[in-house]
DNA sequence: GTCTTCTACAACCAATTGGTTGAAGAAGGA
DNA sequence: TCCTTCTTCAACCAATTGGTTGTAGAAGAC
């Protein structure tokens, strides 16, 4: 259903198994079997938890007889931290410029509001992806 | 059925609407109605994603009479970029040292080979988070 | 050739997810 | 008081997810 790329990522790393996975192949390649070993569920569960992350990007499989050693693709890591920081630094900005209302309304001794909601009819981005 | 802070913080971001929610968010606080108007799903459904976001403490909410503000937390951010660039680190050292292999085998006139695979019996965590 | 190993595919199942509608609670305004 | 607004809760539904088992293909070992 959701089909685009960020999404993928996030929903890839949303499932310890395959967060386990990650942190396992970012020491090294694995094969399905190897990466299955630790687990209690059994090696097609595994493949399929491949999969995802296969389609996610973050890792590729190469061709070896008939194993299919999997590599951690770090550069997707990237699309994540972009995502994330853009936002972080938005809501942290945000935080000073409330600090300093605050301490301008204080020196005008200005009772303490709540915090400010975004006022109606003001414009934003209308669906889809904020890129 | 996954409810450690990790998959819950990456599963509620692995949805379109979620993550416009938190971009949203990020530019200041709004209410659940402001929040749902420009999609075509139902105040109910917006409802339900915001519940998704405050469960994995991305956001929080406060009270206004019968309005109940949206609030954006940065820091839940940090768990991830932690998370992230822990790996993404591991990832791409090992990625320089293949290179330094790469160059001394050359050096040493050996053909190039498939990438390595970590040995079968080597230790490594089992189970459990990578926390 | 046959056997064994490693992996993927298909069908199935229970639980979760993301949506709906309808009803109800909470709080201000008439 | 009653009405309206904003939000949540409950029940339901279809699609997805994460697991299972069984089968089959691909490739080395015998």
């Amino acid at each position: 259903m959701v089909d685009d790329r960020l999404s993928r990522v996030f929903g890839a790393l949303a499932d310890p198994i395959r967060r386990d996975i990650v942190a396992r192949l970012a020491v090294g390649d694995a094969t399905v079997g190897q990466l299955a070993e630790p687990y209690d569920v059994s090696v097609q569960a595994v493949s399929k938890h491949l999969k995802v992350l296969e389609d996610a990007g973050l890792v590729t499989r190469s061709r070896d007889a008939q194993r299919r050693p999997c590599h951690l693709e770090a550069e997707v890591f990237d699309l994540m931290t972009r995502w994330i920081e853009r936002y972080r630094r938005a809501a942290e900005d945000r935080f000073r410029r409330l600090d300093a209302v605050l301490a301008e309304m204080s020196d005008d001794a200005v009772p303490h509001t709540q915090p400010r909601t975004r006022p109606h009819g003001q414009p934003h981005k209308r669906r889809g992806e904020a890129s």
